[in-house]
Order: C-alpha cells, then sequence, then structure tokens
DNA sequence: TACCTTAATGTCAGTGTCTGTCATCACTGA
DNA sequence: TCAGTGATGACAGACACTGACATTAAGGTA
C-alpha cells in the first residue's frame, strides 16, 4: 500500500493535453488539471514552473538528438552539411507512429499565443544549443550561429509539413527537400 | 485646464522602461507603473494588453518597414535578394542615435525570459508577414518562408553586433557582411 | 443657459496564476 | 523504536488581469 500513486507527473501531463485540447488552454484551470490527476494545485507547481511547462516536458531528450548529430558528423563538410547532419538526427526521435500525437499537441499549441511563445524560446534555445556544438566541432562565428538558425528553420518547417494534413512523407525526406530549397535560394544572381 | 494630462501612453511606457531596467522587470508590478505615471493600473491595461506590452510598442512602423523595402526592390531577384531589400530598408529605422536607447531597451529584455519570449513572437509575426509580401511578388513555398526567416535571423543577429559593447558599424555594413555569411555556409561541397 | 454626448479615466469587486510556509504521512535505515 | 526523507496537502497571500459601473471635462446643440 504506497500512499500516493505512482506518475504523478504524467498523469498531470496527460489531465492537461487533454483539457488543453478539449476546453482549450486558457478556459482551464490549474485546479481542474490537479483534480483530473487527483492532485492539488499546489503539487502541479511543484512539477512544472508554470501552467504552459505541463505541455513541454521531456525537451532535453529533444534537443539532445539535434546535438548528438552534429557530434557524430563526418570530419570536412561545411557548416550547413553538420547541421543536416544534428536534424537528420533529431528526425528519427519523430517516427510515423508519433504522427498523431504530434498533430494533437501541434494543434493545441497553434491556437494559443502564449503557447506558441513557449514554443519558439525551446526552438531558440535549440538554436543556441546547436550553435555551442557547432563552434565545439570549430566552426567559428557568425557562421556557427547562422548555420544553427537555419537547421531550426527548416526542422520547423519540416515538422509542420510532416503533420499536415494528408501528409505521409517521413520527416527525414521532406528535411531533405527543404534544405536543398534552402541552398537553392541562398545564391545570389540566381 | 485639461483634466487629463496628455500623453497617457508615452508616460506609462516611459515610467514601464525606466522600472524595469532599475528595479527588474518581475520586480516591478503594474500598480508601481500606473502610480509613477500619475494613473491607475486599470488604466495601464487599457492601454497594454499585458504588463510586457508596454515595452514592444510601435511595432507596426517597425515591421511595415521590412515590408516597404520588399516591395520597392527591383524585378529580377533571388527570393534571398528581395528579403536582403527589406532588411536593407528596415536598417534606416536604426539611425545611429538610437543605438543607446536600443541597447538600455535590448538589455531589459535579455534580463527577463518572459520578455525575450515576447520578443522571439514579435520576430516570428516579422517573418510570417514578410513571407506574405514575398508570394503578394510571386515567390512560391517554401521558398518564401525560408527567405523570410532566414532574412530575419540574419536582422536579429546584426542588430546584436549593432548593439554589442565598442561597435560602432552601422546597422546596414553588418547586415550586408551576414548576408555574405550566410549565402557561403549554404554551399554544399564547399 | 441648459442639456446631451463622448472619450479618457477612476473605483471596486472579482478570478486565476504562482509562491512561501508549515503540517502530514509513509517509507527507510540505524 | 526513532530520527530522517521525500512527496504531498492546507492555507494564506501577492500580483496580473477583467468586467461593470461611476465620474469628469470637453464639445456640440437647442
Amino acid at each position: 500500500m504506497v500512499r500516493w500513486e505512482p506518475g504523478a507527473v504524467e498523469r498531470l501531463h496527460s489531465a492537461a493535453l487533454e483539457l488543453y485540447a478539449t476546453k482549450g488552454f486558457e478556459e482551464t484551470t490549474v485546479a481542474e488539471i490537479a483534480q483530473a490527476a487527483g492532485l492539488t494545485e499546489r503539487t502541479f507547481f511543484r512539477h512544472f514552473a508554470d501552467k504552459r511547462e505541463a505541455l513541454f516536458g521531456g525537451a532535453e531528450l529533444f534537443q539532445q538528438s539535434f546535438l548528438d548529430g552534429i557530434e557524430a558528423a563526418p570530419d570536412g563538410g561545411s557548416p550547413l552539411e553538420i547541421v543536416i547532419a544534428g536534424v537528420s538526427s533529431a528526425a528519427r526521435f519523430f517516427s510515423d507512429d508519433r504522427r498523431a500525437s504530434s498533430r494533437q499537441r501541434t494543434k493545441v499549441i497553434a491556437a494559443n499565443p502564449q503557447l506558441q511563445e513557449r514554443e519558439l524560446h525551446k526552438m531558440s534555445s535549440l538554436a543556441t544549443a546547436m550553435a555551442g556544438a557547432l563552434r565545439e566541432r570549430g566552426i567559428r562565428e557568425p557562421a556557427a550561429t547562422l548555420a544553427a538558425e537555419s537547421g531550426v528553420t527548416v526542422f520547423r518547417m519540416s515538422f509542420a509539413q510532416w503533420i499536415a494534413d494528408g501528409a505521409d512523407r517521413s520527416l527525414i525526406d521532406i528535411e531533405q527537400d527543404l534544405f536543398a530549397e534552402l541552398t537553392a535560394i541562398a545564391v545570389v544572381r540566381g
């Protein structure tokens, strides 16, 4: 007989996602989420820094998959090629059976400006971390940050296409196309 | 004898900037800002949607200067060249005598995550608007969004260099260098 | 002059997010 | 048996933000 049911964080996360999806983010109170998870409001704020964070857990693994890909990239590539290795590595994080849940989560975020702001902040942190990893590999500024920001842009656009209605291509395929488009765009006097 | 002193918005903006800079954003209450401006808390929220917005006024003119530059760009250029026209046009918005005040404002934003999130959101909106302007000029997706996002990235990095300690180059000079770096990075098999 | 309208503000009573503090309870190890 | 320890509950409070209604001075109109 345990005093507390295990998995409090997971229960809070699930309850939050479900309520945000059905009632809307602003229309759900933290007290409601806590009650749905069988806990109190105070406990919610012990596990999540704020009401939004319940939707953004597990970002460390996500970010690490980018950094791993950058570290593992072969030597001698251009900055963008090394970034492509990182973004491709992270694509494995999103197998096709995750598409449905990714779609729901993205829909919730798209419906609320506060959540969009948090999402942008996470992406900005990712770009900063990737730029750091590039510098570790000897790439100097401003090339490191330019390449990292470009990589995050391509990832965001690819992800949006990946979960778009009717889409069925794999994330990594879409990424490759968009990186090709990026190099085409950057040509001056084209 | 006027009943109310004119320039309520400006007074609130100034009071907020000063208090955020001296006490810190989270440490200042809206009531304090309102009192410093000779108004009430309720009036603050009539002029600004939230506590952060007091720092982000006048974004419409700022954004429009990008769009104007895109509209005015000559025909026949690549997507990135048209974006460069927009970003260069906006550089005129930041003459050198604005450097000191830009520096203070940026410092306040850098000191607080909530303000950073709002800043990122504004930049994201700018990129969306620029992509729309590019589409108006016949550029298709995904080229339009890729070019717009790249342009915003270059602008952000240029701006950061422009207000960096000891910097004295003009914003437009820095932008040109970074656009050149961007095209260099994007070359595959470099 | 008296009256009406309007715009900007004030007043007041809320709701909801988030924090600090202390109490509670099961489990653990000595 | 007893002193930690860790997750939670209970409670009070600060502060951001909103809705509803009152107030005031300026301008226009009869």
